[in-house]
DNA sequence: GGTGGTCTGTGACTTAGTCACGTTCCCGTG
DNA sequence: CACGGGAACGTGACTAAGTCACAGACCACC
């Protein structure tokens, strides 16, 4: 397989030509669409995974059907959920779809030890992304336990806009965003748009005043 | 030092005999009074922490001053947290108390990367403790952002209670232990009472009908 | 021009968290 | 022994968030 793949991971670049050799005989390219299912509960993994470019959403469902998003894989990171599973056998009550059409590298279980064993670049790689998640999950725990509301939601709707004005995004993945129900992200929203500071229509959302949202996003 | 300590480390125990005395050579036993910090957002862990007897607290403290338990290392178990600073100069928002009197081996930072470079076995033990890690804090946010506090403070009693009928623990206590708030937790254990399931008294709560609390512990 | 599915709106209600107190108990010190 | 301060707990009024059971509204596709 090329090997130019892995000049998106800086600790694997910097490996020795044959630990790279290693990894990219044995890794194969994998491309998946919108939707997939990257991995879920009771289902174990075979492989190791290095997302080049598209994101993973990682989740969990309560067994009332609500959801939350844990955090998300974008290019660049492993994940972290497949690798639990191939070094301690961790099953985890969460699953992973591609919110894009994602192109991944996967490394065989096998492969995947020997390059931990042998390239303490890899390793590093490795930890760097376990300790990415842990950080993840406590800021998670933190906003749901701590935050208001309202504030968490005007977080999001930034966040998801970048640098542009406008968000499709519906109420319902508001809601998965934040752990929430849709009900509620949609009052809230309504309360924001009365206020002047969105306009809402379906599947979409314009920040009409991103200023007084930010201020909003960052208040105590 | 004397090496007896490893063999609360099955991982540890099972490694060849120069990699064991490798560790006991350099690693250093302390022991941490009740209440003693252990790490604290700020302050670079030097050292890998093992413990061998007690528990450590890992909370996350809220600005507005309300606190959460993310989930406690108890005996054969690693600290994660200064694990991370030393592998990755990760930087946690949380602190590590110590709930009782702990015995620890510290094992300092070139020793551990040593060991970890080394030792196959020594590199089990840390992914494992990774990995147990992210799944009590993945507990923690499904708890938090799921389930009802009658039915999650249910769980919390029994859980100290142990064997045992009494828990001696206050309302502020468990509502860190809940990520709630007192008055909430003293509403809730006061209507426990109301149907005759627990009694209270300062400091301290009698588990009257633990039937009960687990039927609400279990309960959808 | 129906028709089924997705998306959103609404009201009534319950649960949880906040705020500002007041009360009770314990324990050491004068 | 009184008493004073701190810790633990109680309370009421209020706000924020979640739940449930709907009802429209919009879209795409036959």
């Amino acid at each position: 397989m090329s090997d130019n793949w892995i000049e998106r991971f800086p600790e694997l670049a910097a490996l020795p030509p044959q630990d790279r050799q290693y990894l990219t005989e044995r890794a194969t390219k994998v491309a998946l669409p919108t939707g997939t299912t990257v991995f879920a509960p009771g289902v174990p993994a075979e492989s190791f995974l290095l997302i080049l470019s598209g994101t993973v959403r990682v989740q969990q469902v309560s067994p009332g059907g609500r959801e939350i998003v844990l955090y998300r894989v974008t290019g660049g990171e492993t994940c972290i959920m497949t690798t639990s599973c191939l070094l301690a056998d961790e099953n985890y009550a969460a699953d992973g779809v591609t919110e894009t059409d994602v192109e991944a590298v996967a490394v065989p279980k096998a492969a995947f030890e020997e390059a931990i064993a042998q390239s303490p670049g890899f390793r590093r790689l490795v930890f760097a992304d376990y300790s990415r998640r842990i950080s993840d999950l406590m800021h998670v725990v933190e906003e749901v336990a701590f935050e208001r509301l309202d504030k968490r939601l005007a977080q999001r709707l930034l966040a998801r806009a970048g640098d542009g004005t406008t968000v499709r995004v519906t109420h319902h993945d508001l809601a998965t965003d934040l752990g929430s129900a849709r009900e509620v992200v949609g009052r809230l929203l309504k309360e924001l748009e009365r206020r002047g500071w969105v306009a809402l229509s379906r599947g979409s959302i314009e920040l009409c005043a991103p200023e007084q949202l930010k201020a909003l996003a960052e208040g105590s």
